[in-house]
DNA sequence: CCCGAACCTGAGCAAGCGCTTAGGGCGTGG
DNA sequence: CCACGCCCTAAGCGCTTGCTCAGGTTCGGG
């Protein structure tokens, strides 16, 4: 398999959705509930930014919701795997949190349409597709705390309250999500440069 | 003017909205919103929460939009006095800070039902509403930003980026309202806490 | 005792919603 | 050349939405 065979499933956003149809319409949908939200949004207004027909919809997801689910899912994964691949980087616990926090508000920056959607319309979800992403969330939740509790056991961190601590690192990351703007000053690599440094300080032993 | 007087004015939440009936169909719409979110939920759901007829809603409020925005600006006049009062308090950069903080986050936990619809429903505002509101915003901002600004120059704290920590700051707090939980194991007195100290690390120069 | 204002309801309208269905083009294997 | 399966559209169904309106109840002042 060529790097040029690859592409459209490793480089591109959604490459993992097929047939090409089925993934025009989910960046249109992403690009639509990130913007007004998923109740806000019809699925005239998303079929129309794919430039198809309302129906065309239904050939390829059985319901609106089914939508939202294929696109949480993916991307809670993306993010975790991006979380997980940083934590097992950068040598110390210090190292490591900073790695983490630097790559995890990176994607939530650059992805931010993505991230938002992800984030913030999770109670769209059914009853059961809901408890699965919510078990996504805990896998994230343990990746901090573990970095956490490495640091507060070798002495290098200092946090009397970890699991506190956890929510606030992980809250504080997620809602770049909320606030950032493609036009404002900071690029995401900024963000996250200013996060692992403001993240350290949070949890770092005074010498 | 007796205390007793007073009360439905200064002490019970939304005690400045009259008539009774017009009060009842606000704190029904505070409940629905925070819960599902302004497009989710029905002027029949909120007329149903208050116990009255769908047709009530509109002799008190021109729109269900009109209701949101009422909402939005007494909740955020309110959040922001709250932090105002506290960056007035404390004494030293360090003493205020921690006092805006942790009263910040106090109110975004207690009012977490509030705050999530102030927070995170603002772009079902209109244009001018929205305006409005955002307008408040940069005034909580401002708060912030010069508390940092005085630390930094007394020495106290040391912020590389004062802007990019204001924004942090803010948003730390603001997430609050997103994962608080009545059920969970933290008062808001101790969420609000946590994060004073947290935030104080974040931002104070090493001795 | 009655009047008028304030407040509320039952019934319902026009519009927009999620979703379905019947049918048409089009590329491919035989 | 046909027949089949895939993908799409035009039209529209049943329902819910935000909102309206004519009519009834309640209540303080004259």
């Amino acid at each position: 398999m060529t790097a040029a065979q690859d592409a459209t499933a490793e480089d591109v956003p959604w490459g993992e959705v097929a047939p090409e149809a089925a993934r025009k319409l989910l960046v249109a949908a992403v690009e639509a509930f990130a913007e007004q939200g998923y109740h806000a949004t019809t699925t005239r207004d998303i079929a129309g930014r794919a430039g198809m027909s309302p129906a065309a919809l239904y050939i390829h997801y059985k319901t609106k919701e089914e939508l939202l689910h294929r696109i949480s899912r993916i991307g809670h994964d993306k993010a975790l795997e991006v979380l997980s691949a940083a934590s097992g980087r950068g040598g110390s616990p210090g190292g490591r949190l900073a790695e983490a926090v630097r790559s995890f508000v990176r994607w939530h920056a650059g992805r931010h349409d993505t991230a938002r959607v992800v984030q913030y319309e999770l109670d769209a979800l059914s009853e059961e597709h809901r408890a699965e992403i919510m078990a996504l969330r805990r896998r994230s939740d343990a990746v901090v705390r573990g970095i956490l509790r490495d640091g507060v056991e070798s002495g290098e961190f200092d946090v009397p309250d970890v699991s506190g601590t956890t929510l606030a690192v992980l809250s504080l990351c997620i809602d770049v999500a909320r606030w950032f703007n493609v036009q404002g000053r900071r690029t995401p690599e900024e963000v996250g440069e200013l996060y692992a440094d403001l993240v350290l300080r949070m949890v770092s032993a005074r010498p």
